[in-house]
DNA sequence: CATTGACTAGACCGACCAGTCAACTATAAT
DNA sequence: ATTATAGTTGACTGGTCGGTCTAGTCAATG
């Protein structure tokens, strides 16, 4: 083969960054293309379509992120709750770095796919569903370690992953919309105490 | 005037409708003028751009919201808290009716510009955050009333206001995610519990 | 050395984009 | 009646979009 065996791999990393730092919409095939020092007849070559490069951005990008973040927070060395504390503080020193990079706040790549594409592109918002249920899980399983250390009781084990996974991308939401990194450090630190109690109860 | 006094309300009440439930990219001046049933010409004649058209979106918007949904929810018939409480309540049932409407469940129209915009154009970016930071304010002063009325304490009010912004943003995000209201009606009773103690601490 | 097939090159396509413009219509003021 | 003006019309522009297509390059295989 070529000298280029990467050439995929840098359409990918190419549209990974483009779309995270802009959008769907606003980045196009021509965009990606030079970015990555690549022409159309290659990416089309590699890729279907632009929808089927975005997908697997989406994939990409979550095997990077369940790797490098949420294994990384949810280890085993600390209690449950610290962990998820712990994935706060990755989160926004990850974003702290994003914002050294680019100048700006870009916020959660599933979240602001989701936002974008959730009415216009099935496959695309299937596939952040799936997404935001795997971290949702991650999170369950914390907080069921959580229940057996004794951290925790009497909690609707699976609303509570979802509150928090809520809480977590409204703050990536905020932080970008006013592209300051902080306020995820100050904001983050009350994830780890949402509640949602057993079937019915609120106050 | 000509019997159409109305067409700058039209054009925007379209450009409301249009955009809130696809996006800002997706949405052309095109399909705005013939959802209003208006010419082109006339878009410009009211309208210098279709960002400047997306900023008046917004503000109407935003009284709407302001007037409709927040002036009702934080009306001082009952408690403080229970207020965010209501805020929850009232915000489900309107994406309720959004979704018999639509077929969709479409989310926060603030949240969805401001994930999409925020990093590609800064007056739109600069808008919603003055929104976001309005409402945040609109629940600054609830929470202060709470605290007068002894239901709360040593909280840091700021924060705690921008957290419970951020959950329910969060919240609506995963919503049209899913494409799921009913996690709004699960999820927002915990809004009222966020709890952001004074300068430090957190667990 | 010919053939094969993964990969590259870039011209090209029709559709669509936001925005412009000159001509036109209808009303109101003089 | 004449003028001024607010509003309307739709053809038009230059540019961009995602995607196609044909021609060709290069390394490996027989």
């Amino acid at each position: 083969m070529h000298p280029n065996v990467d050439t995929q791999q840098r359409i990918l990393d190419s549209a990974k960054a483009l779309i995270y730092s802009r959008s769907y919409a606003d980045v196009g095939v021509a965009d990606i293309c030079e970015h990555a020092g690549v022409k159309k007849g290659s990416f089309y070559h590699f890729f279907p379509s632009k929808r089927d490069l975005t997908l697997a951005v989406l994939d990409n990008y979550f095997l990077e992120i369940k790797t490098n973040l949420v294994a990384e927070a949810f280890a085993k060395d600390i209690p449950p709750l610290a962990r998820l504390d712990r994935f706060g503080q990755l989160a926004y020193a990850f974003q702290k770095q994003v914002l050294k990079d680019t100048g700006r706040v870009l916020g959660c790549p599933f979240g602001n796919l989701a936002s974008e594409m959730a009415t216009q592109d099935e496959p695309i918002r299937a596939k952040v569903e799936q997404i935001f249920s795997n971290l949702q899980g991650g999170i369950r399983l914390v907080l069921r370690e959580a229940i057996a250390a004794g951290e925790v009781e009497d909690i609707d084990v699976e609303a509570t992953a979802q509150a928090m996974l809520a809480y977590f991308e409204g703050v990536m939401l905020l932080a970008k919309s006013k592209n300051d990194v902080e306020i995820m450090g100050q904001l983050f630190p009350a994830m780890a105490q949402i509640r949602i109690r057993q079937r019915g109860e609120s106050a």
